[in-house]
DNA sequence: AGGCAATGTAAAGCAGGCTTGACTAACGGG
DNA sequence: CCCGTTAGTCAAGCCTGCTTTACATTGCCT
């Protein structure tokens, strides 16, 4: 399960602890969803999608979806 | 967190076992999904939306989301 | 050099997702 | 009436998400 995490805090210039605040997690929480340590629960997935203002495809990619190689 | 997973199930005239199988989990845990005992882990929920070839929104519900009223 | 913010990582523990096995109840078909 | 299918539920146990605390590293600022 990859994710956009990382990306999507750079552009916002937000540290993993704004982040984790944000989400009501700990900053390890987000650390571990960003390096792919675990997958989050699907209520913070929503949460994280919501933060971003995009859907939860958008923001989490499934192993079995194939991926578009170029934006 | 809401789910429409009975219904979708309902459309397509398929069991809870059936839908376990096709999903590589236990009956149980398409019943404890359904009747909201807990929620499915990210890939899960990624499976199912496939499955159904829906978004995850479009099968799962936040809390936090406002439903709309009628469809 | 010393201090601070940001990140990565680890250990221990609790909560929740998921499994197997088993039991119950409702239903329709022989 | 019995049988098979479906659905709901419980219990015990395992694995994973998430927490707290803590330590190491890097880089930037005085």
């Amino acid at each position: 399960m990859n994710n956009r995490l990382k990306i999507l805090r750079a552009e916002r210039s937000w540290s993993q602890g704004d982040l984790a605040d944000r989400l009501g997690v700990s900053r390890q929480s987000v650390n571990a969803i960003e390096t792919g340590k675990y997958d989050p629960s699907l209520p913070l997935a929503f949460r994280i999608a919501e933060l971003f203002g995009l859907a939860i495809e958008q923001v989490f990619s499934s192993p079995t979806q194939h991926q578009s190689k170029a934006i």
